[in-house]
DNA sequence: CAGTATCCTTAGGGATACTG
DNA sequence: CAGTATCCCTAAGGATACTG
């Protein structure tokens, strides 16, 4: 493993796992799409855009680089219309104990201020009994 | 506790868990801030600035951020010249174990793909010993 | 020392229409 | 169905000068 320090005492932003981690799977949709993913075990595009809150494009956007980043796989199935499945790789699987951590932590922080929690979220992680209604 | 579901069976934005813990600690600098403290136990303005590649004004602004949502608290000794102290509260040093995770998390992955790492969050996270120099 | 104030730039997201 | 393409907009960040 090679070390870096670039402007002596400073910690050089571009080699930095924080930053690299929160790019990779920290931003503002990310463990949705992942989680939504986690659930499910596989699923689809226009499913996302039924469960979260997010436009095509920005959904496009962050699919991409889930896959890029080694995340997700993308499987095409040539069927009429046309099918295309996302699932988790390995790797993507590592995250979901950081998501469940951080999803816990906020919601801790969130009842204890008084903020009403969703009830997707709770379903996705356990904290509710799952209504196949809200999936679908 | 209270549930809400906003738009029948798609998530609320507004109420979800991820949303809310990543505005309060998980942005592209508070882990840095976070983890800057506890390794010192307490820290200062001056100091942030000579660690971290952050500019004046951000770093107030999450320092602000940081202390309104309970993780820091602002202590003023009132020397000349003036001295402030930043320290982690007790909801603070709940989010390190969850820093701690998703820093290792990006150094495996930074690992694997043939990135360098910064010294500095090496030392800070204990997988370089620690050199005086670098924290002063 | 510990911050504001000011001005500027840009990446990220939002809405909507369109395509293979 | 599974996406692009286009246009708009604003919150976040960057540089620098200044203040109590």
């Amino acid at each position: 493993m090679s070390i870096i320090n670039g402007d002596e005492h400073k910690l050089c932003f571009d080699h930095d796992p924080y930053t690299y981690a929160i790019k990779v799977f920290c931003n503002r949709w990310k463990p949705l799409i992942i989680y939504a993913i986690y659930v499910d075990s596989s699923t689809r595009y226009s499913k996302f855009l039924k469960n979260i809150p997010i436009t095509e494009k920005v959904l496009a956007n962050n699919l991409k680089e889930l896959e890029k980043d080694g995340l997700i796989t993308r499987t095409v199935f040539y069927e009429v219309p046309l099918r295309v499945e996302y699932s988790l790789t390995d790797t993507g699987r590592t995250v979901c104990p950081i998501l469940d951590s951080i999803y816990a932590w906020g919601r801790e922080e969130m009842i204890r201020n008084g903020i009403p929690i969703d009830a997707v979220g709770e379903m996705w992680h356990g904290y509710l009994p799952m209504d196949e209604s809200f999936l679908e």
